[in-house]
RNA sequence: CGGGGCGUAGCGCAGCCCGGUAGCGCAUCUGCUUUGGGAGCAGAGGGUCGCAGGUUCAAAUCCUGUCGCCCCGACCA
């Protein structure tokens, strides 16, 4: 069973790999650093945005469009934000192709005048147009979401995790108040942690970054941090306050109410693909993807057994009955009778692919009016009655869902330590990983020191620190609360 | 950019050292038997061996060059 798929203990990085290619969820494409994501993956990334997109709406959001190229102009006018995407960009210089002897070749003629990026982000495209969108006070906020694909040039990739092309949305919001945009960076980080914690069934710590670690343009830079199987962190959200750097780069002023011409206030707020590579290293095990039932494209899946024609047509009326019942209660369910494999060939599919919840019905379920129940996470099975299936698989359904973020939370604490000393500190850095909590004296300097011997990074300063304050384990000097560190993805 | 690995059938690989009719597993197609944890048997289809040169009677194999991808590090969501 399984065997595919290569043992965590064996090699995180095979079995994640593993993990993703058994339960198809995506796969490398003919260019370093993209993928394809198929069906089971993008079902996934679905749910994700269906969830989020209504988070969104309810806290009063709309969804935009903006383009894909960016005039290389644009990435100039933010100096801080220049710097950090500048090494990543991908640039268009030409517009047209010429038959050649080897194909094609690019025609020189079709040089740009001005060469065009592919947005890493958009909060330069944005921006330039919110100037054009805002005049008054009156005007304010503005609360727009994008769904869209961003291209930043990484060195270093990894399926879902880091890939050159990545799908997301970004939020961009204009106000008239600092306290109104810090107001909003904090709600929307909310959402993150809600959605993370309550859809993805994945624990987050949610913070601020240090300076360094901080959005290229950003004033503050909120997070939601995850913790890894492999005691590994993940940024898994980010949710910046922009205070008015983006309003300055792009001259977008209003006139308010007391009639004096402001600067606006600017938030951006993202999640992306990534979530799919978290959620995977949260809950999957060796037998391949465990999916938080809130977020499994097909939730139950119904397996069909039989022998001969006449427990075919009894065994199909059965299941075509439970299938339409279960389907009317609005669970996300599918029957598989797929005539070209068999039953045990099925079970291992729908486990490698991380389905919560099994039914298989044989003859012997139809005339005991019963169904054999599989729980993915656990693996149990249970024989159990027909009737009153559906409350049951509505209760398991969250069971399962609260089970796996019990145990995530738990792992998670597990693999959450406080270190006294710079010792203690890299001694569990090297020997269990995870989030260690540690004294640091809030300078650069420390920051970077622990981050080269270590290469630990500060994942955030916690919104809810544990603790009191102390002294930094390296120089000795206050610290009001320990700060959390990781080695991250 | 450094270190490692790899390009041979849809997928995963062997063959290369030592040149001589291109193979294996899975998948696919046909037939029969099977079906409660990845079925069996019989038969069949499918490949310009990444690309370009060179050596040779003869190159997947040797030589030169070149392109690309993956993994591990430095950069990052």
């Amino acid at each position: 069973m399984a065997k595919k798929i290569t043992s965590r203990n064996k090699d995180y990085s095979q079995w994640y790999l593993d993990v993703v290619r058994e339960a198809q969820l995506a796969s490398h494409s003919p260019v370093r650093g993209c993928m394809v994501i198929k069906p089971n993956g993008y079902a996934l990334w679905e749910n994700m945005q269906k969830q989020l997109d209504q988070m969104f709406k309810d806290t009063g959001h709309k969804n935009a469009y903006f383009p894909m190229f960016i005039p290389k102009s644009f990435l100039s006018k933010e100096a801080k934000h220049v710097e950090g995407f500048a090494k990543e960009c991908a640039v268009i210089t030409h517009s047209r192709l010429v038959s050649s002897e080897n194909g094609v070749d690019v025609d020189p003629t079709s040089k740009l005048e001005e060469e065009l990026i592919v947005r890493p982000t958009s909060e330069t495209i944005i921006w330039d147009t919110y100037r054009d969108w805002i005049q008054s006070y009156r005007d304010l906020p503005i609360l727009i979401n994008q769904w869209a694909n961003v291209v930043r040039w990484e060195m270093r990739t990894r399926l879902f995790l880091r890939t050159m092309e990545f799908l997301w949305q970004e939020g961009h919001t204009a106000h008239a108040t600092r306290e109104e945009a810090i107001e909003e960076t904090e709600k929307m980080l909310e959402v993150y942690r809600s959605f993370a914690e309550d859809y993805m069934a994945m624990p987050v710590v949610t913070g601020v970054k240090t300076e360094s670690e901080r959005f290229a343009g950003a004033v503050e830079t909120y997070c939601i941090e995850a913790m890894m199987q492999d005691g590994k962190a993940l940024q898994a959200g980010t949710s910046h306050f922009l205070g008015q750097n983006f309003a300055k780069a792009f001259d977008v002023r209003f006139q308010d109410s007391d009639g004096k011409e402001k600067l606006v206030w600017a938030t951006s707020w993202g999640v992306s693909t990534r979530l799919i590579g978290g959620m995977i290293m949260t809950h999957s095990d060796d037998n391949g993807l465990v999916l938080p039932p809130r977020l499994a494209p097909t939730q139950v899946v119904i397996v069909p057994i039989w022998r001969n024609d006449d427990e075919k047509a009894a065994v199909s009326e059965y299941c075509d009955r439970l299938y339409e019942e279960i389907k009317k209660a609005g669970i996300r369910i599918s029957l598989d009778a797929r005539e070209q494999y068999k039953p045990g060939w099925k079970f291992a599919q729908h486990e490698v692919e991380g389905t919560p919840l099994r039914i298989a019905v044989g003859p012997r379920d139809v005339s005991n009016n019963k169904v054999e129940l599989a729980r993915r996470d656990t693996l149990e099975k249970e024989i159990t009655d027909r009737d009153g299936l559906v409350e049951k698989l509505n209760v398991l359904l969250e069971t399962i869902q609260s089970d796996l973020f019990k145990a995530a939370n738990q792992r998670t604490k597990d693999q959450t330590s406080t270190a006294s000393d710079y010792r203690e500190f890299q001694e569990i850095l090297d020997k269990k990983g995870g989030f260690v909590y540690a004294h640091w004296d809030r300078t650069s300097e420390t920051e970077e020191k622990i981050k080269a011997e270590t290469k630990a990074t500060i994942r955030c300063l916690p919104l809810e620190p544990v603790e009191q304050p102390g002294k930094c384990m390296i120089t000795g000097k206050d610290s009001p609360y320990p700060v959390l560190f990781a080695r991250s993805y």
